[in-house]
RNA sequence: GGGCGGGUGGCGAAAUUGGUAGACGCACUAGGCUUAGGACCUAGCGCCGCGAGGUGUGCGGGUUCGAGUCCCGCCCCGCCCACCA
């Protein structure tokens, strides 16, 4: 074998760490491009072959930027924060960190192997103090900012991780990580108000060059809607209650609808109104049976609503002050809106099973729809709603706010989806909270010079699982001094979320050993934003918002000079395993890059991983296609013994090519670049190939294939990197066609092709197309009604 | 239920503005080379048909000289969100 590319893969991996072509000048006054990965968890079970995919995208467009100009800034880092790591310790009664470092090593040399072109001199993790020094040094400014604070919410809980998750990290009401079915507890959190952004994270999305999808799922999740508060009266029969509730509506025009109230279980009128009620057991009852359900139970679609009335109260409706009563359901949640909504059947569906369940009245106000059937959403004319009526809904919906908020009793109202960001877990494996409970002085951060907090070493990560973090244990580090007052107080033991690293990663790579500052404000303007960020679809709403929130908070205290940290996002899709089943280790049909790499070499897995399919589609594993590639590695290989000497003039399909290739990598459409270069080499095999033009196809393989690029480019005599080298360029006349195929149809139908002359007339294209068989024998003597012409492409007869 | 994708050979897929459907690759078939081949070379490879030809991009209709691409109606699959008032 000739193409011995255990030999190559290794020797120019050397030559690549050695050279330092990879690193990043910091004073290059070249453009900049910094073209960054979503840094890997790094798990024991190293990497799959989904994490190339990306990796190798990137390195592509990195590589291509290098060779058109640019100083291109490209690191690589770890996210090794987070539960399975301290799991795994755990389990198996290993040092988190040292299990940890062991990971990374892996996983690095992983990475390594497959020749990207990392400046690895800016490696970091966040589990390094030196990085996560800052990550505390950011919470201390939220903290100052009034955007940290503590709560004690209900907040859900993993019975089995033992500790508290995120909204977002709750899936069908089970915990992302584990499955086990998620409950509420009410426990002392730390929040981070990223409600305080959300009008910010919305509108800004505009000005970023991301999929749709994603954007789309980032507005949908900070779910804003525009209505109005409407204020309800509360009133026993007696009328010697008397209080008032807001509920948030987006249809306003429907409120001569609402026939009556609900009010979410955990609503606070609930308190006031429970033990004065004639059926204060029922209520209780009900309350505490839907405590006891998990969010899967309540939010289970498929079962009835329930419920239960309020005797002996009742609420005023504010449009035509009807007496209407009040009902607790659990389909309403506490954590929208007032917890509490005007329940209108006529027109919501959700109103509408309730009040068809419990026999409620259901009064129709807006014309247009089925009452008797279903609730009527749609927009119509106002019914049944004295002055309104007639009126349309759309208009109605302003002006009965207006109408009421002179009174005092409605106003223009936004609600979000977007709930604030529970930020505390109580486990080990994160960065610690910096921040110490005194008792004179209440909660105040550390002081900055006395970072990083580090975590202390333990010998046990047991969560405790009564919602103190195994930290709570540790008495020499729980103990300390107030950095204000000096007196005996205790630390915080929560640790922050898996995500807290992951928000400002990329800052840190443009000036990884600042100890004085995150990052130094030249170098920021110099490198930031990150022109493109390439990573899967599932952080569309956790990491990628977090991420934008502390951008644009770093942005308010004037550390950074962007509004947003990534211009440019592109997702890669999924590899599935054979059979289309997502890759996990549970399910053991993970396929690890190692052996192919071993077997067929880095260049072949490579371009296997892009060719296998388009970058953004999810992909079915094929262990066979990288055969394909590596058969083309073999043949670009063996073209170098028959270069010719002298160069044999024009050679369009080099420039065609020149030119594909290069629109399809600024395009993203890796697998057409590969299989245009195909082409190209299957055309040289049988045609022959000059060193001119061997030379520019190498360099278009660079990217691709830089191993087997640099050892051909050698092996013809070059001494430079070829890393070194200019983008070839295409000769605008020379990749147009100066022969081109015409198809010739009669009657719309594809009788011939004619290879003539570019840009003939319709004349001299009919003549000739008249003359061939298939043509004229079909037009005979009728007549031609008309001719289709197109340049260059076609001509149709229609009889 | 809502949002966003998608449906093209045995398989992964190509196909700027409507203009040769199936490029490129895998698998497969035949032949060659060979002591041997899971290597290489040559040819073939949507379906029906010996052939001319017909037919063909989820299904049904439409616009057009011409539709994978545009319009109308339906079916199916994937992902994300989901009692958000």
């Amino acid at each position: 074998m000739r193409y011995d590319h255990q030999k190559i893969d290794k020797k120019w991996q050397d030559f690549w760490q050695e050279s330092g072509l990879f690193s990043t000048d910091e004073k290059s006054d070249k453009a900049k491009f910094y073209c960054l990965d979503m840094f890997p968890y790094p798990s024991g079970v190293g990497l799959h072959v989904g994490h190339p995919r990306g990796y190798t995208a990137t390195d592509i467009i990195s590589r291509y930027k290098r060779m058109n100009g640019y100083e291109v800034l490209h690191p690589m880092g770890w996210d090794a924060f987070g539960l399975p790591a301290e799991n795994y310790a755990i389990k198996n009664q290993v040092d988190v960190k040292k299990a940890t470092q062991k990971n990374i090593d892996n996983f690095r040399e992983q990475i390594k192997r497959l020749g990207l072109s990392y400046d690895w001199s800016r490696e970091l993790s966040t589990t390094d103090p030196e990085y996560y020094k800052w990550t505390q040094w950011i919470f201390i400014q939220l903290f100052k900012k009034g955007l940290a604070y503590q709560s004690m919410l209900p907040i859900n809980w993993c019975p089995s991780c033992k500790t508290g998750l995120a909204n977002e990290e709750v899936i069908n009401g089970e915990c992302e990580r584990c499955s086990t079915k998620v409950e509420k507890k009410k426990i002392r959190q730390w929040v981070l108000k990223i409600t305080k952004y959300a009008d910010r994270l919305l509108d800004d999305l505009e000005s970023l060059d991301w999929p749709e999808k994603i954007k789309e799922m980032q507005r949908n999740w900070i779910g804003k809607s525009q209505g109005a508060e409407i204020v309800f009266s509360i009133k026993n029969e007696k009328e010697s209650f008397n209080e008032k509730i807001k509920v948030f509506t987006t249809r306003a025009d429907t409120l001569f609808g609402a026939t009556f109230i609900v009010l979410s279980p955990e609503h606070k009128l609930i308190d006031k109104i429970k033990e004065e009620a004639s059926n204060r057991d029922e209520i209780e009852r009900y309350l505490k049976e839907s405590q006891s359900k998990s969010d899967l139970e309540r939010t289970d679609l498929t079962k009835e609503k329930s419920g239960v009335g309020v005797k002996g109260f009742f609420a005023i409706n504010p449009a035509d002050n009807s007496k209407i009563p009040i009902w607790v359901a659990d389909y309403v949640l506490a954590s929208y809106g007032h917890g509490a909504v005007m329940s209108v059947p006529a027109h919501d569906q959700r109103d509408y099973e309730f009040a068809k369940r419990y026999n409620l009245p259901i009064k129709e106000v807006v014309s247009g729809g089925e009452i008797s059937k279903e609730a009527y959403i749609g927009e119509g004319e106002l019914l049944d709603s004295n002055d309104f009526s007639g009126m349309s809904s759309q208009e109605a919906r302003g002006e009965m706010v207006d109408h009421l908020e002179k009174r005092g009793l409605a106003q223009k109202a936004t609600s979000y989806k977007l709930r604030d960001w529970i930020f505390s877990r109580q486990r080990y494996w994160g960065e610690p909270i910096p921040v110490i409970h005194c008792d004179n002085c209440g909660v105040v951060p550390l002081n900055e010079e006395d970072l990083p907090l580090k975590l202390p070493e333990v010998d046990n990560y047991q969560p405790t699982g009564t919602g103190e973090s195994p930290l709570a244990a540790i008495e020499e580090w729980v103990e300390t001094k107030c950095p204000k007052c000096n007196a005996k107080a205790k630390r915080e033991t929560n640790t922050m979320p898996q995500w807290a690293g992951s928000c400002w990663y990329y800052l840190r790579f443009i000036d990884p050993r600042n100890q004085e500052k995150l990052i130094s404000s030249e170098k920021e303007k110099k490198f930031m934003p990150v022109d493109l960020y390439v990573g899967g679809a599932e952080h569309a709403v956790l990491h990628l918002l977090y991420a934008r929130f502390w951008h644009k908070f770093l942005y308010d205290i004037g550390l950074v000079s962007t509004k947003e940290p990534f211009a440019k996002l592109r997702n890669q899709g999924l590899i599935l395993a054979q059979g289309g089943q997502k890759m996990s280790k549970s399910k053991g049909n993970v396929v690890s890059p190692d052996e192919l790499v071993k077997e067929y070499g880095a260049d072949a897995f490579r371009l296997y991983e892009i060719f296998i399919g388009p970058f953004e589609d999810a992909v079915e594993w094929n262990p066979r296609g990288i055969v394909g590639t590596r058969r083309f590695l073999e043949k670009v290989y063996d073209l170098e013994l028959s270069v010719k000497k002298d160069d044999s003039g024009e050679d369009k399909l080099l420039h065609q090519t020149i030119k594909k290739v290069t629109e399809d990598i600024e395009r993203f459409k890796f697998n057409t670049a590969i299989s245009s270069l195909m082409i190209l080499v299957n055309h040289y095999k049988k045609e022959g190939i000059s060193r001119d033009s061997f030379e520019a196809l190498l360099k278009m393989l660079s990217p691709f294939a830089p191993h087997t690029a640099e050892e051909l480019w050698q092996k013809i005599g070059n001494k430079e990197s070829i890393m070194l080298c200019d983008w070839p360029k295409f000769n605008k006349s020379l990749a147009e066609e100066d022969q081109v195929k015409i198809i010739v149809q009669v009657d719309g139908r594809l009788r011939e092709t004619i290879e003539v002359a570019s840009d003939l007339s319709q004349e001299e294209v009919k003549n000739i197309a008249l003359e061939k068989e298939n043509v004229f024998k079909r037009v005979g003597d009728k007549e031609i009604k008309k001719i289709v012409f197109i340049k260059n492409k076609l001509i149709n007869f229609v009889l």
